[in-house]
DNA sequence: AAATTTCTGATTTACGTACCTCAAATCCTC
DNA sequence: GAGGATTTGAGGTACGTAAATCAGAAATTT
């Protein structure tokens, strides 16, 4: 049987109340005693069942998420698993806040994660952005005990408990390998496009492609990165626009959203001149262009799963408890037309 | 606040104790007060606090994994997950009891199914075998209220509540158009080489491997399978064969256990003249195998997913709750030299 | 040695649900 | 409308932990 609070009170022969001051950290215990509570827990090997914890407690965690107000179909697909997830984790009395801000904008991230910490909720989940503003809100949020979670975009070398999102260097790497060996061998050049090279998962994504680009395709031509700044229509000219001066355009490389203008960019391709694509992000759009062949493979991380990874995370931090690393690693799917979901 | 069994006696004008009766499905109850019973309860949208309802019932979850007595990686670390993640199960009053059965063997999976059966538990999962036995045995033991779940290989048309683990086809056809695209255009034949296809999920990949193949890639000629069983040795001795009857040999796709055999045979291959090689199931082998480039995918099911998957889904059975159904999808991974984790 | 401060024990209530008992109310049948 | 059977109410205890109070013991200071 689990030991329980009354066998180390039994063991360590002190009272609950005391066993009870032990463990939940409350003063008034002289060292001695303290210590001879902690060898019982250790003999017995107690683990506090949290779920009574919790239901003396009354106990609710309260998480927040920080989602930039973008409308792509990712972001819009997060706050959609967000909120599929949210009857599931009102079941564990996990109350979810979601907490709009502008996208790209350091400073509207910095002072939600500062308005967050003055709340005093239990963690927080945030899609980061690279900026000394956001590191030193981040900064003082963590010092005041919360724990912080980034989504989909990381702060390296922060005080974050965890990073819930795909590597992203790995992403490019990964994608060079498939478009280099799809299109076997040849010269013609491979287009570049990204959202933006200001957030930091595309540039890794860049260099990641970059690398191995050049490692293992070195005879391949890769044409400046053009930015499309996730706006299908400025997407869309541009890769008109590279079409129209490289006749011989063999691939492309979109690691930003705004699909839509890339699918109807290379719909205007004659048959069978189509370069090769590899997209980010499985949504309807590069959903439906990889079942009509019109792209060749979508990069994806899942967004259900890196929400509930956040929560999950969040919830062991705030009880102190561990993680299923395994679990917790976002993958990079990759998605052909064959083995679509 | 989320309504309590007193909200609701108070609400139907009922004692504490009918609404037990109601909730619980004890006898005693009339009709008619049954209905204003369950009338509050859709008013105020009450859901039980399983947790509160566990603690009081002292409930341990049981359940048994029925795994084959295999000593291929992919076995091994099955076991190994599960092993792993018995501690964290342990938390949440989980308590997973492992059967061993010999492998390939539907007499004795059959009775170790009516062995659970008949030890009263919360119910299995277990790897399946295509057997009247075995889906005989499956019957009674949905019919006494267990559920069940199949792991890694389903039994289709069964009462099974759920499979955990891959659709084998479209990863046949997913190794088909990585293969075939990788090899760009010519008729170099292609090599399959099966585990057994005795088993449902080998033949559901070369049948789904083969489909594709016709259709996209019709000039490739397909070889006839060879069946390793699984054996290292086995599997070695044919592919050096195939590897000497065609010297054109292009590609192999290797959908059973056995890698080790395969790796050695093609590190006999002379340089440059190595057939590309697309195997399934990540292991230390296929890992270095993928690292040293001597085989160029790896298609993986993740077998910590698939045991915890089963554990969420047979939690949730037991309870009458739901599953976020996008959560329990096991994805067919595609591991390149360049994503490995 | 007395006074004070600091620890510790004993006990209680609470969380939300399950499950039990016993008495009271209501129903049905004749 | 009496008899028995069935249904319902009231109340308690339990699960494992948290948190509080208060009295008493031990340590420390004066």
């Amino acid at each position: 049987m689990k030991p329980t609070v009354h066998d180390i009170a039994a063991r360590a022969g002190v009272s609950l109340a005391t066993v009870d001051r032990v463990l939940n950290g409350r003063p008034g215990v002289r060292a001695p005693t303290r210590e001879k509570v902690e060898a019982a827990v250790a003999e017995l090997g107690f683990v506090r069942d949290v779920a009574a914890a919790n239901l003396a407690k009354s106990r609710v965690y309260t998480f927040a998420f920080i989602i930039p107000a973008n409308d792509n179909s990712f972001m819009m697909g997060l706050r959609a698993e967000l909120e599929a997830v949210r009857r599931w984790a009102a079941q564990d009395r996990i109350s979810i806040q979601l907490i709009d801000v502008p996208a790209f904008d350091a400073d509207a991230l910095a002072s939600a994660l500062d308005a967050v910490r003055e709340e005093q909720m239990d963690g927080v989940a945030f899609v980061a952005i690279d900026h000394a503003l956001v590191r030193e809100a981040l900064e003082r949020l963590t010092e005041s005990g919360l724990a912080a979670v980034t989504l989909v975009s990381d702060l390296t070398n922060s005080a974050r408990a965890h990073y819930a999102g795909i590597d992203n260097l790995a992403a490019g790497r990964t994608a060079a390998t498939l478009l280099g060996r799809f299109l076997g061998r040849g010269d013609s050049p491979i287009l570049p496009v990204a959202g933006s090279l200001q957030v930091q998962d595309h540039r890794e994504r860049l260099e990641g492609f970059q690398s191995v680009l050049q490692e293992q395709f070195p005879e391949r031509v890769l044409l400046p990165v053009v930015e499309g700044g996730d706006d299908p229509v400025r997407v869309e000219a541009l890769v008109a626009q590279a079409a129209a001066d490289q006749p011989d355009l063999a691939g492309i490389y979109s690691f930003g959203a705004g699909n839509r203008g890339l699918i109807r960019a290379l719909a205007a391709f004659p048959q069978g001149r189509r370069p090769v694509t590899i997209a980010h992000e499985l949504t309807s759009v590069t959903r439906a262009a990889l079942l009509a062949g019109h792209i060749d493979a979508v990069l994806n991380q899942d967004a259900g799963h890196e929400v509930r990874s956040a929560i999950r995370v969040l919830k062991a931090k705030a009880d102190g408890a561990g993680v299923v690393i395994a679990q917790e690693r976002i993958r990079i799917d990759i998605f052909l037309k064959e083995n679509l979901p």
